[in-house]
RNA sequence: GGGCGUUUAGCUCAGUUGGUUUAGAGCAUCUGCCUUACAAGCAGAGGGUCGCAAGUUCAAAUCUUGCAACGCCCACCA
């Protein structure tokens, strides 16, 4: 797997600022060359369906996000040896690219009416043609190693019959049926919507009180308080609260409806409630989900009153033909004039909007397409509550929960022209009902079939004519992971690939996409798509705001890749992803992300020039503390990363490289080395390349998911000639993992910082080398020590070193407590006892607290009886070690001069 | 109104089952360094009563309850 390097190396001048642009592209197309993103061996499958991005979109933070974690996953799983596969694929998207197109076009003039649906969608292919790539190759500047080979379109030829396929399926099961109600209408998009596509926004608006008068006596009246006005004219009762004292003597009374005088009875309804407004209620069936149940139950037939594009019709007299806002702002006017508005109260109200246009929802009687959703969602809240699917975070469980549980029927038909047209015929002859849900229908999986049912069940002379309508985009995007693989054919994918692995998606979806895909997948495949959904953080802007294209506050995740390189992208929103938080982002985030790769690339810049002389593995015999800690340090790491990945905690695993890169192998192992490795000779020097090479190789390999370009072109400057991402996963060798020799190399690294300390509190030049004396009460430790003359040596510039038990404090020098001793720097002439005695005065008072505190804790009977003996233990070292440290300060305060 | 999340250094955030962290990191700040890998760097330093209050426990940033602030989702067009 890792291969030695040095060999044929072909030695690039290296700047000393890594510039990722040279090279991101290069690599890129040497792994599609090379076929390395197929699923390759015969290892055990591991699978993930991307989120299929609107094939017109373009890539925002999210998608950067979303699909560089996805690839994290898919290129360490590859490395592991997992027959790996990221199926890629655009979505339709339906409303959203319909509304482009037409966007595009009403810039020419040209309304889509006026194209006809045949040339309309034609208009669409050919903008998906054109633009349909880009968020391909967006993603590929990401470096996301999808097989594109096995690129996915929602209405390519083989999802549309896979469409088909379910829809003639669920309707042959009774589960979609077509059904006269309200639904959302967009008057803007003249379409209807699912409920979960409808947004409320808190608006100011007006609650207008309006006097009805009776129709016996029309000088007085019952008021009623609407914030709609205009739906007047569709009003077919008035209901009041049986229990309501002040209206009981009224029901059955006639009222007339304002400017049209329609009489109207008051009925009595639950629906009235006392308390609010007046607590009479105007009733309008056709405008208003709760009084579409009223007036079911008092059998009251639905007015009207509003056309398809919001305006008003014939059954609002004079107002018919103006638009539902002109005609609300003229009604009000009129009423007040003619003293029928009794009151007039600002309110906030929750307006219904559409979630593409923006525009008003206006709740309209109509024909639609469902599907009967309980036999569903039964199965799928099932397959989530004993684990078979499971969130992560868990508390997602909830959000999936509420969402499914109420079993609201899933509203599935569109009056748009970009989608599937719904696989079903009405079958009309003269005789035929005017009423669509009165007319026979047919289903079939192509016009074939539709005819051939038709045919055996109304003769020879049916005629079929198709449903204009469209399905909902989310119906195809429900089939995602087993529609991509092949089926309803029983393809080798379907069986090697399904069920898929993870699923990682945002929180806005779990019940548009994922709850859809796990009913979907058990109905139709009998087991759930993916054993795991992780739902990542919502990008938001430094100011913690939504990025959006109308508040202008977007971070382009392409500027970012062109400014700072994909790797830093990658890296700096792995280290954010934290478990489900949301991500407040800057792009000084990136900055770090890019400093990071800088400071790889310059440590391998520096070994560069002698990777020749590390040829081979290194020899046991010749390792010295410093290499024993840096290869345990290295086993560590490696165990850390994999089961960060394996739990999907990103930021821990990029945080562990983070800090096993910059501090301890550059930092302390190269600057240690660094000697050895420019200027020994024979073993010496071919040993410490030889590790720093061992190490090298693995930690690229460990960082390659997180950033795969820079760590590629590594390798290949050490003089490999296979690829990095096709390479093997780093194994831990438990064997080098020793506390002992980490422990050991603390205790010298303790001795450096300690002069490190004493140098920059009084400013030493780093030129300037100081002497030091180290005393340890164990004599052993003093040895310790002093044979890692080489490390002291190497990190700090010391003169005089002497090192020993019992060692005297030599006059004017700066002391630095050690664990188990005393380092002191002699500072003749630059020594200032002041400031000598505040820090060791703060240092002695902050370890005198700590030792009554551990001293209470251990006088208190019930811990010391309670507490587990090794804490107790523990407590009691601590305790230990604090009172020799408070010693040593207060004698070095003592000996002050 | 219901649900969920967040609140830890100036800023952004870690802190997994309560004890080995007398609370950690990056950025920012201050001091000294162009030390032949890296100034996108090196070394050092300062900075926090872990939102507030009560409780459980031998022990609470961590568990429970209440409160507050901020954010998200759902419901609510009378």
């Amino acid at each position: 797997m890792l291969a030695t390097f040095g060999k044929k190396r072909n030695l690039s001048p290296m700047d000393s600022r890594y510039t990722p642009q040279d090279i991101e592209d290069k690599w890129y197309s040497a792994w599609e060359a090379a076929g390395a993103f197929k699923p390759q061996g015969q290892g055990k499958p591991f699978t993930m369906v991307i989120p299929p991005p609107n094939v017109t979109g373009a890539l925002h933070m999210g998608h950067a996000l979303n699909n560089t974690l996805q690839d994290v996953l898919i290129r360490w799983k590859r490395m592991q040896g997992y027959k790996t596969l990221w199926q890629p694929g655009t979505d339709h998207a339906g409303i959203a690219t319909q509304s482009v197109v037409e966007k595009h076009l009403a810039k020419q003039g040209i309304k889509r009416q006026d194209l006809g649906r045949e040339a309309f969608v034609e208009k669409v292919w050919e903008w998906k043609a054109e633009y349909g790539e880009r968020i391909v190759g967006q993603l590929k500047k990401l470096g996301c190693s999808c097989d594109w080979s096995r690129l996915r379109f929602t209405m390519d030829e083989g999802l549309s019959r896979a469409v088909r396929e379910v829809f003639v399926r669920l309707y042959e099961d009774g589960l979609i049926y077509q059904g006269h109600r309200l639904v959302n209408w967009c008057p803007k998009l003249q379409t209807a919507l699912a409920d979960e596509e409808v947004e409320n926004k808190e608006t100011q608006g007006y609650f207008w009180s309006i006097r009805y008068p009776f129709e016996d006596n029309p000088a007085e009246g019952i008021v009623v308080s609407t914030t709609r006005p205009e739906t007047l004219f569709g009003d077919v009762a008035v209901a009041v609260n049986a229990e309501d004292e002040r209206y009981r003597n009224l029901i059955g009374k006639n009222v007339l409806i304002p400017i049209i005088n329609r009489p109207i009875p008051i009925i009595a309804d639950e629906h009235a409630d006392p308390t609010k407004g007046s607590g009479a209620v105007k009733i309008t069936p056709a405008h208003d989900f709760n009084d579409f149940e009223v007036g079911k139950r008092h059998k009251l037939e639905p007015i009207i009153c509003l056309d398809l594009k919001g305006n008003l019709n014939e059954q609002a007299g004079p107002y018919a033909g103006m638009y539902r806002f002109k005609a609300r702002e003229k009604l009000v006017a009129e009423l007040q004039e003619k003293g029928l508005l009794t009151e007039v109260e600002d309110r906030v109200i929750p307006i219904p909007t559409c979630y593409r246009s923006g525009d008003i929802i206006e709740p309209y009687l109509l024909n639609q397409w469902y599907v009967h959703m309980k036999p569903l969602a039964e199965p799928a809240l099932q397959c989530v509550e004993n684990g078979e699917t499971r969130f992560v975070p868990e508390r997602y469980t909830k959000t999936y929960r509420a969402w499914l549980e109420p079993f609201r029927d899933w509203c599935i038909s569109r009056q748009l022209w970009w989608g599937h047209q719904i696989p079903a015929w009405y079958v009309v002859s003269e005789t035929g009902g005017e009423r669509r849900n009165e007319t026979p229908v047919v289903v079939g999986r192509d016009a074939e079939e539709a005819r051939r049912k038709a045919v055996a069940k109304f003769g020879p002379e049916a005629v079929l004519v198709q449903e204009e309508d469209v399905l909902d985009t989310w119906f195809s995007s429900a089939l995602w992971p087993f529609s991509t693989l092949g089926w309803p054919d029983k393809t080798e994918d379907l069986d090697t690939f399904y069920p898929t692995d993870i699923l990682s998606t945002a929180r806005d979806i779990i019940y548009f996409w994922v709850a859809r895909m796990i009913f979907s997948g058990l109905k139709f495949l009998g087991k759930p798509p993916f054993h795991t959904v992780y739902i990542h953080g919502t990008i938001l802007d430094a100011k913690g705001q939504r990025m959006s294209k109308s508040k202008g506050n977007g971070i382009d995740p392409l500027e970012m890749i062109d400014q700072y390189g994909a790797d830093a992208v990658r890296f700096a929103l792995m280290t954010m992803t934290t478990e489900g938080q949301d991500i407040k982002l800057s792009p000084t985030k990136f900055e770090t992300g890019r400093n990071f790769a800088n400071k790889l690339w310059n440590a391998v810049r520096f070994v560069l020039p002698h990777a020749e002389a590390g040829q081979g593995e290194f020899s046991d015999k010749h390792l010295q503390l410093a290499d024993k800690w840096i290869l345990s340090r290295l086993n560590t790491v490696i165990r850390e990363v994999t089961l960060s990945l394996e739990a999907l905690r990103f930021a821990d695993a990029t945080q562990a490289l983070y800090r096993f890169t910059w501090d301890d192998f550059c930092s302390s192992y190269l600057e240690i080395r660094k000697k050895s490795i420019t200027q020994g000779e024979g073993d010496e020097k071919r040993n410490a390349v030889a590790v720093f090479k061992h190490v090298l190789e693995r930690l690229i390999a460990l960082l390659h998911p997180f950033m795969p370009y820079i760590t590629e072109e590594i390798r290949h400057n050490l003089g490999d000639t296979d690829l990095l991402i096709t390479s093997g996963w780093p194994e831990v060798d438990s064997s080098r993992i020793d506390t002992g020799i980490e422990r050991e190399f603390s205790e010298t690294f303790a001795l450096v910082e300690a002069v490190r300390s004493v140098r920059g509190q009084y400013s030493i030049s780093p030129a300037q080398a100081i002497n030091v004396v180290a005393t340890y009460t164990d004599p052993a430790q003093a040895e310790r020590v002093g044979r890692q003359e080489a490390i002291l040596r190497n990190l700090e510039n010391i003169g005089e070193l002497q090192l020993g038990s019992g060692l005297a404090k030599p006059k004017f020098s700066a002391t630095q407590v050690l664990t188990g001793g005393e380092a002191h720097v002699p500072l003749e002439g630059i020594l200032d006892p002041e400031q000598e005695r505040r820090r060791l005065t703060k240092e002695l008072e902050r370890s005198r607290n700590f030792v009554e505190t551990q001293k209470k804790k251990l006088g208190n009977e019930k811990f010391t009886a309670n507490a587990p003996p090794e804490v107790v233990e523990a407590e009691r070292e601590k305790l230990a070690s604090q009172q020799e440290k408070a010693g040593k300060l207060e004698q070095a305060l003592a000996g002050l001069e």
